[in-house]
DNA sequence: ATGAAAGCGCTAACAT
DNA sequence: ATGTTAGCGCTTTCAT
C-alpha cells in the first residue's frame, strides 16, 4: 500500500504537490500534474481516508437511526438519504435502535467520538433530552417523528391533518362506527393522529367511542392482527377501521378475512404510509401517502447544511389520500 | 472538544497514561487511573476515533453490499450482520448497488481507501473479476450469491437441493404441469435452482416444458405479476408455479386472484426465502425457508476473522420447506 | 508553481 | 508504573 510520500518520491515532487493534484487544485503546472498522475498509476496509489479524515477532522459519514429495519416505511426514506449523501460524497451508517435507549446511547457515542459527522434520527422512542443535549454540540436532524420546540430541525408531515383526511374519507363513504388502531400515545405522531381522528368524527357530530380506540406497542403485522381481533369482539362492531400504519392495516385485513368477513363490504380499512406492500394485498389498501423519498432527501440536505454550519429550517411536507380496494365497495 | 493532551495535563500525567486508561490496560496504578478518570469526566472528554483509527490503520466499519434494500430477504441477513458487528465493536455501512457496476465501483473504493475494513457482498450481479482482484488485498466475504472457485469465502445454501425440494412437494401433492418463475440465468443461483427444478421433474418422468419456464429481470412483485400473466396465457395452463423469490410468488398470487382464479385450487404456488410478508398474504405462501439471520451472523464472523488475518472456510447452511396455504387444498 | 514543515489525535515501543 | 517520543497519512500555511 503506497502512501503519499512514496508517490511524491516517485514523481520527484513534494507531498504538498501530490496532495494538490489529489484535491484537484489548479495551481499545479500541467507538466507536474502529469508526473504525479503517472506515479499514482504506477504505484496504484489510493489515498487513505484515515489520514485525510483526521486532518480534516471529519468522517464524511452520516448516522441514520431507525427503530427497526423491518418496517418498509423507512426504506424509501433511506433511499432518499442515501442518494443525497452519495452525491455529496458522504456515506451513511444505518443503525437500528430497536427503540432501546441503551443501544441508542452506543450510537450517540458515534458522533461524540467523531466517527460520524451528524445524525438523522427517525426513532419516535428517542430520548428527547439526550438528543437536545447532543444537538448543542453536534449536527442533528429529526425525520418523521420530532420534538416540538426542541430547537432540533425536522422534516415531517402534518399528522393531524393526514389522519383527519383518512377518517373523513371513511365518513364520506357512509361509515359512522370507525375504529382507530393507534400506537402508543407517548409518541407525538400517535397523539396527533388521534386528534385528527377525533376532529373528523366530532365535526360530523359522531360521538367518539373510546372502545373503538385500540393501542398497540409496535407497528407490525402481528400487532394489527391482535388489535383487529379485539375490534371484532366488540359488542357493537365497527364497520370501518383506520390504522396508523400500513403494516397494522395489513394485519387487520388478514384478521378480518380469517374470520370470514369481507373487506370492504363488511369492514372498510384505511392504512398509513403507502408502503409498497400496501398495493400487494387483496384487496389493495386505501392509505395515506407520505412523500418518503423526498423526506429522506430533504433530511439529508438539511443535515449536510447543518454540518457546514449553515442555518436550517424545519419543513412540513404534503400528504395524500390514496383510495384503493379496501374502501371501494 | 478536549483532546488527550488536555486530559493528560489536567490529570497531571502523560498522554501515554491516559491512553492506557482509555484502553483498559492494567498496568496503571489505581490511584493514577482515578486521577485520569476524573480529568476525563471534568473535561467531558471523548476520544476521537479519527486519531485512533489512523494510528491503528483501521476504520472498524464493515461494508455490506446489497442489490436493493427493497427485497426484505436482505433485511434479516442485515440484522444478523449488525448484531455480530456491534458485539465486536464494528459498525456497518449499508450500500445499495442497484446492480449498477459504476455505483459498485464507488463502493469498492471504500475499502481501497481504508474507509472500511472489509466487504460482505450479496449482490448477484457483482463483477466477479473485480471482486477477485479486490480480494487479493482486502477482506471480502460473499453471502448468499457466490462465485465458484473464486477463492473468496462464502456462506450460502444448497440452491439446487432447495429448488428440488420445492418442486418435489408440488409433484407429491399431484401436480405435473409446474411452471418455474426464475430470474436471469446469468446468476449462479438461478442456474442452480433451474437444475433442481428439472431434476425433480425428470426424476418422476415428467417432461420439462420450456414454455413453462419464465425469466424475470428482477425479483420484485411487479415482475412476478408479469410472469404470471404470461403463464396464464399459456395454451396448456400449468396447475402449479414455483417462483424463486417470495416477492415474485406474491406477485403471481395477486395476478392469479385478479383473474378470478383460486390458489391453491386452480393453481398452487411455492415461493422462496420465507420473508415476513409470505405469511401476510391470502392465502399464506408455501416457501423455502433460508436461515437468513444465521447467514448474516456467519458472514459477519467470517469477515471479522478474515480481517484479523485468520483463515476462513465457506459454509453451506440448511434450508427447509414450509408448507402453507398456497399449496394446501 | 512548488517545497518545507507543522500538526490533526491517537497508540506503542522504548526508556526510566 | 509512568513518561518521552515517533509516527500513522494526510492537508495547509508559509516561504521561496
Amino acid at each position: 500500500m503506497a502512501n503519499i510520500q512514496q508517490v511524491a518520491k516517485q514523481a520527484g515532487v513534494s507531498v504538498a504537490t501530490v496532495s494538490r493534484v489529489l484535491n484537484g487544485q489548479n495551481t499545479v503546472a500541467s507538466k507536474t500534474r502529469i508526473k504525479v498522475e503517472d506515479a499514482i498509476k504506477k504505484l496504484s496509489y489510493e489515498p487513505s481516508m484515515l489520514g485525510r479524515n483526521l486532518r480534516n477532522s471529519e468522517s464524511r459519514i452520516l448516522l441514520v437511526l431507525i427503530p427497526t429495519i423491518s418496517n418498509p416505511f423507512y426504506l424509501e426514506i433511506i433511499k432518499g438519504i442515501e442518494n443525497v449523501a452519495i452525491s455529496q460524497n458522504y456515506n451513511i451508517l444505518l443503525c437500528e435502535t430497536d427503540s432501546n435507549p441503551e443501544r441508542e446511547n452506543i450510537y450517540f457515542d458515534l458522533v461524540r467520538t467523531k466517527m460520524v459527522d451528524g445524525i438523522i434520527s427517525m426513532d419516535p422512542a428517542v430520548n428527547v433530552e439526550t438528543l437536545i443535549k447532543l444537538a448543542e454540540k453536534h449536527s442533528i436532524i429529526q425525520c418523521s417523528e420530532y420534538a416540538i420546540d426542541s430547537g432540533i430541525p425536522y422534516v415531517t408531515i402534518d399528522n393531524e391533518e393526514a389522519s383527519y383526511l383518512a377518517v373523513k374519507h371513511l365518513i364520506k363513504i357512509g361509515h359512522e362506527k370507525i375504529a382507530l388502531i393507534n400506537s402508543d400515545e407517548k409518541y407525538l405522531y400517535a397523539r396527533q393522529r388521534r386528534i385528527g381522528y377525533q376532529r373528523a368524527l366530532e365535526e360530523q357530530g359522531i360521538l367518539v367511542n373510546n372502545d373503538y380506540i385500540i393501542h398497540t406497542q409496535h407497528l407490525g403485522f402481528e400487532n394489527g392482527k391482535q388489535a383487529m381481533k379485539k375490534i371484532l369482539n366488540l359488542e357493537d362492531r365497527p364497520t370501518a377501521v383506520f390504522a396508523v400504519s400500513d403494516l397494522l392495516a395489513i394485519g387487520a385485513l388478514k384478521e378480518i378475512s380469517t374470520n370470514g368477513l369481507h373487506v370492504p363490504n363488511d369492514i372498510a380499512v384505511v392504512g398509513f404510509d403507502k408502503i409498497d406492500f400496501s398495493n400487494m394485498t387483496n384487496p389493495t389498501l386505501t392509505t395515506i401517502a407520505q412523500p418518503m423519498y423526498k423526506m429522506g432527501t430533504i433530511a439529508a440536505k438539511m443535515l449536510i447544511s447543518q454540518i457546514k454550519g449553515e442555518e436550517v429550517e424545519s419543513i412540513i411536507l404534503d400528504h395524500e389520500l390514496v383510495i384503493r380496494g379496501s374502501t371501494l365497495g
